[in-house]
DNA sequence: ATCCCTGCAAAGGGTTTGCAGACGC
DNA sequence: GCGTCTGCAAACCCTTTGCAGGGAT
């Protein structure tokens, strides 16, 4: 029985346990902990939806926090390898990105027209995963599923489209 | 019961099929049917694996074809849109493209040491396919679904450099 | 005090664009 | 001949890099 959509619901905000997770990793890894990083994740964490590095940057210009861009994808890529953030690309030489703790492993349905993006889970994957790793023997670390189409609003608008466009032709002839 | 592997054994040139495939394609959309379109899809049907816009490129640059940049990627497009050949990122800022007429759709598994890329089929996507169009109304067109991971040979060598790692560690102290 | 991390700006790499000339139609 | 497509090169955009100064340990 798959689940679908409503996958990010949980509003209480896991900022201080994310920070301690943080915090464990960069002790492991000897780095240091400096201010701009906390602050990275937590405006990520305070963030409910998708974003790029570009927007993260530009917020913290515009509250004159000074973050550099450089800091900025440092950060990102120290929170990817502690899995506090997952990123992606929908197509497009853009990276996305989302934070990932405490939220349910799921996978995302794109529309192409207007960019929506909606999350569901569908346990098979797991099983063809699993599966496909004995088959082929490898260690899968992660995957990413994408799904592109049109969401019902945009399909509408098309015929609305489409119908406008042939009554424009019938005027014409 | 999943296939996986070996998907594009069909060794056959469709190299005819898919040029007039082509061919009502661009009359339909009223495009030119130039010398530069045609030379590149017959160059993409006589490759059996995933190629990268620039590799296409250089290719007729040493043949002193002399084929722009500019219509490598203008044609991919199109080749794209009329479904004879699809586009990946395979993470990275790098589309890779590969052939796709006559060969069953299928899915990708990924190697993150040294990036080979395996092909598999489960029938179970489209079960997830049609089932998540259904549940939450979306006209879907495509989908990817990438799977990373460490292939047998990579885990050997990951394990080989562990050992030397921790005998070196050994021999130091 | 060390030296990692930051900010800044410039370089990098794949892709896109603008323009003048070429060529399908 | 018209209008699209091409080749060329520069522009573009996101991301990465180099370097000098600053802050964490």
């Amino acid at each position: 029985m798959p689940l679908f959509s409503g996958v990010n619901t949980t509003r209480e905000e896991h900022i201080e346990e994310v920070k301690n997770i943080f915090s464990a990793y960069l002790e492991r890894k000897q780095l240091r902990k400096t201010t701009e990083r906390y602050t990275i994740l937590e405006e990520i964490y305070k963030r409910d939806d998708h974003f790029e590095a570009e927007s993260l940057f530009s917020f913290f210009k515009k509250k004159k926090f000074n973050i550099s861009r450089a800091t900025v994808y440092n950060t990102l890529e120290l929170l990817v390898s502690c899995d506090l953030i997952k990123k992606h690309q929908f197509g497009k030489n853009l990276a996305q990105y989302e934070k990932s703790y405490g939220y349910k492993q799921h996978d995302h349905i794109i529309c192409v027209d207007c960019k929506k993006v909606v999350e569901f889970c569908d346990p098979r994957i797991q099983n063809i995963k699993s599966m496909m790793a004995d088959l082929l023997n490898f260690k899968i670390t992660h995957h990413t599923l994408y799904m592109y189409g049109v969401c019902g609003s945009c399909q509408k608008k098309r015929e609305i489209e489409l119908t406008k466009k042939e009554t424009e032709k019938l005027l014409t002839v």
